[in-house]
RNA sequence: GCCGGGGUGGCGAAACGGGUAGACGCAACGGACUUAAAAUCCGUUGGCCGCAAGGCCGUGCGGGUUCGAGUCCCGCCCCCGGCACCA
């Protein structure tokens, strides 16, 4: 230990030992408590980024803290290293999109070493290696085989820019997740994940995790899957075999409905268009089909803003079956084909779009429900009346009580709505039904940098599932990437032809698309617990051990995609019998955008090298070091908070860091034959001192606990504070009794700074006369002794009114009655009583007194 | 519009079931050391009034409950995030 902190040589030095030793290795254990912490695990850009370093500092910081608590910890980390700007350079640049991935995770595996990061290095995984994708491709086959996977011909989200399909999860508010581009609507053959057959299971397991995931990400979730119960009616079409079926959750206002109106896509409307003759009226309507269907695909739609109601009548007449009454069946670009049955009843007096649809094509509104009187319980409109636009200004949506609906007529809402569903159900024109938003995911992708899908088209047996024993459906190492819109992969002759792994006919031809890398992602960390398993995509009895995750820490970018996908997936596992359990992942915790200033504005932005406000975290770690580094973000703000860079706030982090080193550096000597025990012999400054350890310890593990690792800062500092204050005394001979005191201190205050800053905290843990890495040696968080925490004496607040006018320095022990004599015997009190009626004195022991006056 | 989360000093933030508002740090100012600066150390730092003792005000705004409200209830305003004609 040298006189002065140098960071650099403590870090090498540090870094070099855990490696040798083997420190964060992890071995399951049936005998011990397993923790499992995760970060999610970076794609291979190149470079870390501050937002990385700030997610890897939080998760290290657990990973130590857990494991001085005795837990077995697991921390791996890996690479989603299939995606999109591998394929980019390769586009640009020439070069092979594998040996760019694999220089990346050379270097950026350097960066986290630097940063000290303690990771399992023996379970690394990348998403791009045939040991790992072949059981992508195994879990393709069994979603496959259970119909879980299939493929059609439907309309999908395209990326102009990246020329790929999205999922709806990737294309979320219409433009491209990755490069933020309008997507358009293509109508393509592609792969599906049938996750809308777990919509219900992914609710509901909500309650499992609710108390640990943060509630946004829940409400995100649930609006995702927007799930909505309401029946499905069907409409009988005048003069036809066809049916229309809607889906409404408001079949209390059904006898309001004055039309029937259908989604372009509608097959109803095909249906019309492709029979019989061209007249004027089916000119009209195939003409706005086809409109719907062009702007659909291109226009540049704002979110917020809605495109103007439009539609056209087709002159068919669909039949309501409860009142028997004949509407118009018209085709409106409001009605989306994807959501509920692509029909809608048009009941304008109680739905907003309908309202505004009926008054552009002047369609009745008759009013149907109204609200109910509260004065009176009763209705206090004229029923009779048909046509109300004139008293309507706008649609009533809310429930209320039926009216001009025959039979139904009295009824309050919440009774009809199930009623009427029954009775449709009983007629056999409907039933209750429940739809949701969420679409199944489309993981087809028409890049080259992915998992091939392990499908061969065969012209004999058709869609032929590549055989397990044949797996992995290896990347060819090139291709041309030409940009033609196709996988790049349909170039690749050796690739495309193969024979027909049913029939042995040759000819056939294999699927050239790649997988969504959202797949890879799915289920990497249960890969991390049986990262070598040639046999398996994991063994699970090993994972039985060590999952679900305990705490898992990432961004909230993720919050619908990765986090809806790897539930989803967990739930097929299960069902798979690979997993005993629902839910993947028990705790959650989203971290803040790590932001800086935009030079010459006063705005904050995330940090990003196009914008320029990127701060590169080497250059960081060469000038303040990793622990000043690590210590600055994790003090900085709550972890879920922004964290604005501000590198004044690095300074004090490292001065926090040299005043510690160096307080421990002048008291080493003295501590050498500190004794091993308390001494019965104390002074008020020793026990002064043992009480603030005591206090720090229990403030520090509570914090660790509920993840609040700022303010676990901020007691250290305390501490640190409160022993220099100590040294400061003007006795300066210190007694054996207050050598212990600081030696116990400072033990303490090592033991928990090492998960913020763990190369500083060993070297002085070493300076402290310990042998061997604290984890090799099996160092423990100290433990908090209540009893010597406990305040002796008390500062007590006394209050006259409820406003603070004195203090009592008083035994901690005070009973109720001694508080409040000396409250009333105080002298600030009683120039404040003085002259007054005392009505009520308030005593809450060991808090305050608060002397109500009149 | 709907849903979720928030508004506390110059700044980042503390305050776990209602009980001393502003811990800890940054910045700023004053002082010590120094030829000087940096570093370090000591001190001050919510606002207003006051020589001081002390007082008054203060957690987005307006009400309420309570001996006592940053915290609970009602009604607003503003900011951030998510969704987007979802029938």
């Amino acid at each position: 230990m040298d006189e002065k902190y140098f960071a650099e040589k403590i870090e090498e030095k540090w870094q070099g030992r855990w490696q040798e030793s083997g420190a964060f290795r992890a071995e399951r254990d049936d005998a011990r408590e397993k923790f499992y912490a995760l970060e999610m695990l970076p794609y291979p850009s190149g470079f870390l980024h501050m937002g990385h370093v700030r997610n890897y500092s939080i998760g290290d910081a657990l990973a130590w803290y857990k494991r001085l608590r005795g837990f077995n910890v697991l921390h791996p980390i890996g690479w989603d290293s299939f995606g999109q700007p591998a394929e980019q350079a390769a586009i640009k640049r020439g070069v092979n999109p594998r040996e760019w991935t694999e220089e990346n995770i050379v270097h950026m595996r350097g960066q986290l070493q630097r940063l000290g990061t303690s990771y399992d290095w023996s379970r690394e995984i990348a998403a791009h290696s045939p040991e790992y994708y072949k059981w992508d491709q195994w879990f393709f086959l069994k979603m496959l085989e259970r119909g879980l996977a299939y493929k059609r011909l439907s309309p999908v989200n395209w990326c102009p820019t990246c020329e790929t399909t999205l999922s709806n999860e990737q294309a979320s508010g219409g433009v491209c997740w990755r490069c933020g581009s309008q997507v358009e609507r293509r109508e393509r053959e592609q792969w599906f994940l049938r996750i809308t057959a777990y919509a219900e299971q992914l609710l509901d397991d909500m309650r499992e995790i609710e108390a640990g995931w943060p509630e946004r990400v829940l409400t995100m979730q649930r609006n995702w899957i927007g799930r909505s119960e309401g029946a499905l009616v069907d409409f009988a079409v005048k003069d036809r075999d066809s049916k229309v079926r809607v889906f409404t959750t408001r079949v209390d206002t059904i006898y309001g409905a004055t039309a029937v109106v259908l989604a372009a896509e509608h097959p109803l409307v095909e249906e019309f268009l492709s029979e019989g003759e061209e007249t004027p009226l089916r000119r009209d309507v195939r003409e706005f089909v086809e409109r719907v269907k062009a702007t659909r695909g291109t226009s540049v739609k704002v979110a917020g803003e809605e495109e103007e109601k439009e539609g056209v009548n087709t002159g068919m007449l669909a039949v309501n079956p409860f009142s028997d009454e004949l509407l118009p069946v018209w085709v409106g670009n409001y009605v989306l084909m994807e959501y509920g049955t692509g029909a809608v009843m048009s009941v304008p007096a109680h739905d907003e779009r309908d309202f505004e649809f009926a008054q552009k094509y002047s369609l009745p509104v008759r009013r149907v429900i109204e609200r109910i009187s509260h004065e009176q319980e009763q209705i206090e409109h004229d029923p009779e009346t048909e046509d109300q636009s004139a008293a309507m200004p706008h649609a009533f949506t809310d429930y209320g009580i039926l009216v001009n609906s025959s039979e139904w007529s009295g009824k309050l809402s919440t009774d009809a709505i199930p009623e009427m569903a029954a009775r449709a159900k009983a007629e056999g024109f409907g039933e209750g039904a429940v739809t949701y938003r969420l679409r199944d995911w489309g993981i087809s992708r028409q890049r080259f940098w992915g998992a091939p899908i392990p499908v061969v088209y065969c012209d004999v047996c058709g869609t032929v599932a590549v055989p397990e024993k044949e797996l992995p459906v290896m990347l060819p190492e090139r291709a041309d990437f030409t940009g033609t819109g196709d996988s790049p992969l349909a170039g690749v002759a050796e690739f495309v032809n193969t024979v027909c792994p049913s029939c042995g006919g040759a000819g056939a031809r294999r699927e050239t698309d790649t997988m969504d890398t959202f797949i890879d992602s799915s289920w990497y960390f249960f890969r991390y617990c049986d990262p070598r398993n040639a046999d398996a995509p994991f063994d699970p009895e090993t994972i039985a051990y060590w999952t679900p995750v305990d705490q898992y820490i990432g961004g909230i970018d993720h919050a619908v995609m990765h986090l809806l996908y790897t539930r989803f997936w967990t739930k097929v596992m299960r069902d798979l019998g690979l997993v005993k359990f629902n839910e993947p992942v028990r705790r959650l915790m989203t971290q803040g955008m790590v932001t800086n200033i935009i030079e010459g504005t006063n705005e904050w932005k995330r940090m990003s090298k196009s914008r320029g406000n990127g701060v590169d975290p080497d250059d960081m770690i060469r000038a303040y070091g990793s622990d000043a580094v690590r210590l600055f973000v994790l003090f900085a703000a709550p972890p879920e908070n922004e964290l604005r860079w501000q590198e004044t706030g690095i300074d004090g982090a490292v001065r926090f860091l040299r005043r510690v080193y160096s307080m421990l550096y002048r008291w080493r000597d003295a501590l050498h034959d500190a004794p091993k025990s308390a001494p019965a012999e104390t002074s008020d400054a020793a026990r002064a001192l043992r009480r603030k350890t005591h206090q720090t310890i229990e403030r520090v593990t509570e914090d660790f606990e509920r993840m609040h690792l700022n303010t676990g800062v901020a007691a250290l500092m305390e501490l640190s504070n409160a022993l220099q204050d100590f040294a400061a005394r003007p006795d300066a001979d210190p007694s054996a009794a207050e050598r212990f005191a600081v030696r116990e201190a400072l033990e303490a205050l090592v033991l928990m700074l090492a998960p913020y800053a763990p190369h500083i905290a060993e070297e002085m843990w070493e300076a402290l006369g310990r042998e061997g890495g604290m984890l090799t040696s099996g160092a423990r968080w100290p433990v908090a002794d209540a009893e010597l925490a406990r305040k002796e004496e008390l500062e007590i607040p006394v209050q006259v009114n409820g406003k603070l006018r004195g203090r009592l320095v008083v035994g901690a022990d005070a009973t109720e009655e001694e508080l409040r004599a000396s409250a009333l015997a105080d002298e600030k009190v009683k120039t404040w009583i003085e002259g007054r009626e005392v009505v009520k004195i308030i005593v809450v022991p060991g808090r305050l007194v608060n002397i109500v006056v009149r």
